[in-house]
DNA sequence: AAGAACCATGTTTTT
DNA sequence: CATGGTTCTT
């Protein structure tokens, strides 16, 4: 039996996606249920074709939409096994299952992204470049837009500087990762075009193994994605979606030609075209304001979405002092909308740039709301989490001299640069690699002489212990790599205990998370293991395990894309921030305001726009207009209007000058929360929510300024051989008199904070040492 | 070789 | 401001 694909299509719509042979482009608004209609096709491919899911290609792009298109699929159809994946990690499975074609000595390893820039700058020592000449990240930039245009690197002609050191340093960079045995992201796709244009029999082979394929978000494709689905499609049971106001990649080489080309390219395969305009998420004002600044771009196919959902809720716009203001603005309208009965799960905060996010952390942390961070620092980009991934990879291909350079030398064993090339010297001599060196008696005795002797042993020695480790349990060689290497000792002596405690954590995360995947995976092993952590995939899925609880979601709008919730914040909205502006000039403006757009259409029922006057921005103060976006809102989507068709409605802000208020209650001693200051309105909140709440400091000039506030759960955790507390007075013999602020640091290195008396000020100081000149005021 | 202290430098968005 | 790189000191 057939599956129902939307109640809502009409009858023309619906003949053409219930057609399931031959290309088809689904062009479709936000929230019009693009997602539906492939994971529905997927479904009737399988019922009605009787087709086995694994002949069934299904790519996204990020990991996210993977995974939830997955979940559909599954409930939808219960067995199941079609590749549903992003462009990359089918790349890497292809390639894995093609290995052979790579001509490659051992098994190649993913290059993260801060291992690629070591190795760049290997290739700089290698060519004598210095980075001043001409900047890394600009020759990476650089490459990996070639690499991505499939453009011949060794035959292409530089058309300046940086691409003339460009093309020398891609030269020595595949050499590099040819010896290594590594791939990089951008090959993940490169390398499969590349196999498959030289070699007709193997994608004939791959063709035949996927004769269906389905593709989201087609415009977001950038070339290699586009050359890739046409060599693979080219049997035409290729099936498109995509919404061309959402194209928000064209910053790495997304080209919207690509779906706007796809009749041209399918046209003697009898392509099919459906567009659907009805949206099933938002709110008409939603909409209209989504319509209304989205209107503004020229180059732009005509297209409207409509609703038959209620009008809703009108708009609100907030404009806040500063970005604490707003941290504190979105915290409460949040905390007030949750007493109201709402769950925290309900609401999402947008921001452009993931900088922003902290503050915005800040402010719920200090509400005691739940939230969650999508993307941002991510689990498997930790240091710790690393070198614990940097000796997994190195057990699957021993040519990893990225790895080992991460990890030789942690913790401190001595050994340096010198030690460290003089090992490399001695591999590239005998044609071994360096941990056949460490495993073998006669080849270690005779680099391990001198100052890095005793160093290279203990190498050795650790090395050996990890070979023994049983490769098809992952959470047995990561527990392994844990205790034998070291590394754990090395973090329980951290400066901080607190951090000690994370990092030790994090590290048993990852045993945890491979425990998962072996009894997931039985057959994957250390190497399926690595596969997918590679390309972050499994932290996605824990990260959506922890979301299962009521949480508030941030992001960037860029990460919010195929999302929704009911009430959504979208923050900075000011000239410069969003749109950004990098050194005085938009980046592309009609790509800025598809953002808005993908922004405005995540809400399904209310939408908070947020704006601060000034924003402080790496150490520096700016004041801000408006964005531009918000006056092409129509002036009726909001609350209430002005002469100048807007009225910017303090939400939890009032009229009072927050520095002042603050600035007139210190100084008689009381302490008032921010809720009390900024809604005086507001249901009571305990003050004891808001116990370190005092950012407010004078300065030497008697100005008031704000003290940096870190407070909140990194509140200074206390010892109890601290001799004083936080709070208490004390004497220095050198400054003076001065505030304990607290103390911090291991027990045999603790350091004490003290904010003297001008003008002395805040000083730290080694509490083993300047204890003899400490006394109780 | 390791750590502290200094300076410079530059900032989107993701796989 | 925060990260990274460099130089200086031990």
């Amino acid at each position: 039996m057939r599956i129902d694909v939307h109640s809502g299509m009409n009858p023309a719509q619906r003949e053409a996606i219930d057609h399931l042979d031959g290309p088809l482009l689904v062009v479709a608004g936000a929230g019009s249920g693009k997602t539906r209609v492939i994971t529905h096709r997927i479904a009737n491919l399988i019922q009605v074709k009787e087709l086995k899911g694994d002949r069934i290609l299904a790519i996204t792009f990020t990991n996210k939409a993977a995974r939830e298109m997955k979940e559909r699929v599954h409930r939808l159809i219960h067995l199941q096994t079609p590749w549903i994946t992003t462009f990359h990690s089918a790349g890497l499975r292809l390639l894995k299952m093609e290995t052979q074609h790579l001509g490659m000595e051992h098994p190649f390893t993913i290059l993260d992204p801060d291992d690629q820039k070591k190795l760049f700058k290997e290739v700089y020592k290698e060519l004598k470049l210095d980075p001043k000449v001409v900047e890394l990240k600009r020759v990476m930039h650089q490459i990996s837009e070639w690499k991505n245009q499939l453009v011949n690197i060794e035959k292409h002609e530089p058309n300046d500087d940086v691409s003339v050191w460009a093309q020398k340093a891609a030269a020595v960079y595949a050499r590099l990762c040819h010896e290594r045995c590594h791939l990089d992201f951008d090959d993940l796709l490169v390398r499969p075009v590349r196999l498959f244009e030289a070699n007709p029999d193997l994608l004939k082979k791959w063709q035949e193994r996927f004769p269906y394929i389905l593709v989201d978000e087609y415009q977001d494709t950038n070339t290699a994605q586009y050359r890739l689905l046409r060599l693979l499609g080219e049997h035409g049971n290729i099936c498109a979606t995509g919404d061309p106001d959402q194209a928000i990649y064209g910053w790495r080489g997304a080209d919207i030609s690509n779906i706007l080309n796809f009749e041209k390219d399918y046209q003697d395969r009898g392509v099919r075209k459906v567009l659907l305009e009805q949206n099933y998420r938002s709110t008409k004002v939603i909409l209209r304001a989504a319509q209304g600044v989205v209107q503004n771009n020229t180059q732009r196919e005509n297209k409207t979405i409509r609703t038959d959902n209620p009008e809703g809720r009108p708009l609100t716009l907030v404009a806040v002092d500063d970005e604490l203001d707003e941290s504190y603005g979105v915290a409460a309208k949040i905390d007030s909308m949750a007493r109201a009965g709402r769950k925290w799960a309900d609401f999402a905060v947008f921001y452009r740039t993931n900088a922003q996010s902290r503050i915005l952390e800040d402010g719920l942390r200090r509400r005691g709301i739940p939230y969650r961070i999508v993307g941002g620092l991510r689990f498997y980009d930790r240091e710790e989490v690393k070198h614990v991934l940097a000796w997994l990879k190195l057990l699957i291909n021993p040519a990893d001299r990225t790895c080992l350079d991460r990890v030789a030398n942690v913790p401190k064993r001595g050994l340096g640069d010198k030690a460290l090339e003089n090992l490399y010297q001695m591999a590239d001599d005998q044609l071994v690699t360096v941990p056949e060196i460490l495993a073998q008696d006669d080849l270690l005795e005779r680099v391990a002489v001198g100052r890095s002797g005793a160093p290279l042993r203990e190498l050795s020695r650790v090395w050996r212990a990890l070979l023994r480790l049983p490769q098809q349990n992952p959470s047995a060689c990561v527990l392994g790599i844990v205790e034998l290497t070291g590394l754990e000792d090395h973090y329980r002596k951290a400066e901080d205990p607190g951090e000690a405690a994370d990092r030790i954590a994090n590290m048993r995360e990852v045993i945890t998370a491979a425990e998962q995947y072996h009894s997931t995976y039985p057959e994957g092993g250390l190497s399926g293991f690595l596969e997918l952590v590679s390309l972050n995939t499994d932290a996605e899925a824990r990260e959506e395990v922890g979301s299962a609880q009521d949480r508030v979601t941030l992001m960037t709008l860029h990460a919010a894309k195929g999302l929704e919730f009911p009430i959504v914040f979208v923050t900075g909205v000011e000239q410069g921030v969003f749109p950004l502006m990098r050194n005085g000039a938009i980046g592309d403006l009609e790509e800025e305001r598809r953002l808005m757009y993908v922004g405005i259409t995540r809400a399904m029922e209310e939408l908070f726009l947020s704006r601060a006057r000034c924003r402080m921005l790496y150490g520096q103060t700016f004041h801000n207009e408006p964005s531009q976006f918000l006056s092409e809102i129509p002036g009726d989507c909001f609350e209430s209007r002005d002469a100048t068709g807007r009225r910017d409605i303090p939400l939890p802000t009032s009229h009072v000058n927050p520095k002042l208020a603050k600035a007139l209650e210190a100084a008689k001693g009381r302490l008032t929360t921010a809720a009390q200051m900024k809604r005086p309105d507001a249901v009571a909140t305990p003050e004891e929510e808001y116990p370190d709440d005092d950012d407010f400091i004078e300065d030497s000039l008697g100005r008031i300024r704000r003290r940096a506030t870190k407070a909140g759960p990194e509140a200074p955790i206390i010892l109890a051989s601290d001799p004083y507390r936080p709070g208490e007075r004390v004497v220095h013999s050198t400054f003076g008199r001065g505030l304990v602020i607290g103390c911090r640091g291991p027990e045999d290195r603790r350091s004490i904070q003290i904010e003297f008396d001008r003008p002395v000020g805040l000083k730290e100081l080694q509490l083993a040492f300047a204890a003899g000149k400490l006394s109780s005021a």
